[in-house]
DNA sequence: AAGGTGACTTTTC
DNA sequence: TGAAAAGCCACCT
C-alpha cells in the first residue's frame, strides 16, 4: 500500500524532535538525518515555521554554527532564546550556544 | 510548467 | 578563523 511520502516524513521529523532531552540542542541537519532525510535540512526548518503543536520542543533546534537562525517573526526569535537558557543552556557572547557541550548525541 | 524562496550544510578561498 | 559560494530539496507563485 502508498503513502504519501512527505506526510510520513513529516511526522517522522517531529518524532525524532520530540526525542531532544530537555537542557540540550539539535541542529537542522542532525534532525533530518536522523528521520532519513539525509539532505533535507531546510524542510526541517520550513516545518517548524508552521509548527503548531505544544509538544513539539522546536526551540531546541539550532542550526550547525548553533545560532538560532534569522526568521521573520522576531518574537520567536528571542522566544527561542529565552526557552533554552530557562533549560539551562547558556549563551556565548556571540549569541551562540556551545554546541560541543549542548549538542544532543543520540546512541 | 518553470523559476524563485528558504528557521540549512558543507566546501572553498 | 571566517566570510562567501555552491549544493540541495520541498514548497509556493
Amino acid at each position: 500500500m502508498k503513502e504519501p511520502a512527505d506526510q510520513d516524513n513529516r511526522k517522522r521529523i517531529l518524532t525524532i524532535i520530540k526525542l531532544v532531552p530537555t537542557g540540550r540542542v539539535a541542529t537542522y541537519g542532525q534532525i533530518a538525518h536522523l528521520a532519513g532525510l539525509p539532505n533535507n535540512a531546510r524542510q526541517v526548518g520550513s516545518l517548524l515555521k508552521s509548527i503548531s503543536s505544544p509538544d513539539i520542543p522546536w526551540f531546541r533546534i539550532v542550526n550547525s554554527k548553533g545560532e538560532i537562525s534569522e526568521r521573520r517573526n522576531e518574537a520567536s526569535q528571542s522566544m527561542q532564546r529565552d526557552a533554552l537558557e530557562g533549560e539551562g543552556v547558556q549563551f556565548t557572547e556571540n549569541n551562540r550556544v556551545d554546541l560541543s557541550k549542548y549538542l544532543w548525541k543520540p546512541s
